[in-house]
DNA sequence: CCCTCATTTAAGTAAATACGTATATACTTC
DNA sequence: GAAGTATATACGTATTTACTTAAATGAGGG
């Protein structure tokens, strides 16, 4: 399993972070990224390939065009990962007020 | 307010993670953290100026030493936020399968 | 089979940055 | 105030990386 840095790294990029935005609405291939994003096409094929590795995009091909869409499930995982490192462990708490020693 | 992938990368550096971690447990000072990290206090110190900058960290001087704790607050509303970018919104429906329109 | 279009890859560059060394600052005790 | 401690900062270095341009790959249509 992919560190939890190296999750936030991949992530630590203005683009693909809105890339990610971009995807959320709909399935796109990449000159339509590239154009939305105002960079080359060359660039957002790089940050798809990355975040392709890290599973959290898949690619489907049609004709000329790379249709590109987010991997929900790979996201939420990333989601829940990252959730954990960011709880402190006594803000979140979940029914139980039992674990609430903050502060 | 930060950008989020200001927040990510930020969190995009092994040590940054591990100083965070030791802090949930306990308040500690710049050599203790050098010391548990195996790295310089020069090197700890550059990141816990990083992370106080971002609000993430709070000191408090005592004697010679300047102890480091971790904001809570500032680490939840850390959490929602990139909770937020890495919500495909339709996967942690929250009580209502209303909205599950996912795939 | 060539041409065109979308995408990927290669190569190069400029910028960011994590860390170490050396030094400065701040505080306490003698 | 001198010595010893903890921390912060200045600065250099090595590495990473986001981006561009240019060339290569792959698919479809004449």
């Amino acid at each position: 399993m992919k560190k939890a840095s190296e999750l936030f790294k991949l992530l630590s990029v203005d683009k693909r972070i809105e890339i990610i935005e971009l995807l959320k609405k709909k399935e796109m291939c990449v000159n339509g990224i590239a154009g939305a994003l105002g960079v080359t096409q060359s660039a957002i094929s790089q940050h798809l390939r990355i975040l392709k590795s890290a599973g959290l995009v898949n690619d489907r091909k049609d004709g000329y065009y790379v249709y590109y869409s987010l991997d929900k499930d790979a996201l939420e995982a990333c989601r829940q990962r990252l959730n954990r490192i960011c709880a402190c462990g006594c803000l979140e708490g979940g029914g139980k007020t039992a674990k609430s020693r903050c502060g």
